[in-house]
DNA sequence: TTGCGTGCAAAGGTTTTGCATGGCA
DNA sequence: TGCCATGCAAAACCTTTGCACGCAA
């Protein structure tokens, strides 16, 4: 059966992954800061055991900007149906938002347009206020006259 | 100058923008059923057309499921401003919600977030009436436990 | 005739998979 | 010892790009 024995890889990759609780980040974020830490882990590895976590519910998955998967860690994901993420589409960063307008959302399209959604997959886009002041991140996005 | 020229590939691919009008497909779509009408084009021709029409206004790109992008035509966009979509993760539909809550959010997320939610990037994912009642689409999705 | 448009093939990037080796229990 | 876990390399995928040829104006 698959995740069953403890090993060194793993217990650095979830070490990782606890320092950066709701924080996301992608499969290459993993293997550079693990190089830097002098810790020796696979990509396939990271992919497979993130994937594993994934399927466990520990872990998140989103495609994020480019098409590339950005993975994020929930210790107690209880609060989760409560808030949205938004992602910037400037700086790509992922932010959470805990609002009663989100409850209100849900039961509203629910209610009124018969459609039950999924606050843990559902993904807000726009600007953050740090872009939108012109901050950092501003070389990525503008792929659209 | 690009898209001066009116090519027999531009005009098939425009009909068949027009036929499946606010619509969502993939390149590989547009490519079968172009191949089941006897036409003849290219895979980087749609690519490179679509994303021509991409800048151009009148279609959008959306990142869909395992990073595949997803295309629509929209003839008429200015009401867009106005309005969500939802994707269901179930059938992969993509419905528009027509909706002054959506409005609300908007102002409310700029007001109390800073936050500048742009509507025609923004995908509520959840299930579909349809769906939920049991009906088509229940093979795809359920990828985590 | 000019130069944009097209299609093929190759390259680019991310993710998955096969297989031999290594390590946990 | 048995079998899962790992890492490498190769494959699979989607998308972009280079280049020569075709075709619209």
């Amino acid at each position: 059966m698959r995740g069953e024995y403890s090993t060194h890889q793993k217990r650095e990759l979830l070490k990782f992954l606890k320092e950066r609780n709701m924080q996301h980040f992608s499969v290459d974020d993993v293997v550079f800061e693990m190089q830097d830490r002098g810790e020796k882990i696979g990509r396939s590895t990271v992919y497979r055991y993130l994937e594993l976590l994934a399927e466990q519910g520990t872990v998140r998955k989103y495609t994020g900007v480019q098409g590339v998967t950005q993975y994020q860690h929930v210790e107690d994901d209880s609060q989760c149906d409560e808030h949205f993420h938004m992602m910037c589409s400037k700086c790509g960063d992922l932010l959470h938002v805990d609002c009663k307008l989100m409850h209100t959302l849900c039961r509203h399209m629910m209610e009124d347009h018969g459609f039950q959604l999924d606050p843990r997959e559902t993904i807000l886009v726009g600007v953050c206020a740090r872009c939108r002041a012109g901050g950092e991140g501003m070389d990525h996005g503008a792929d659209h006259a």
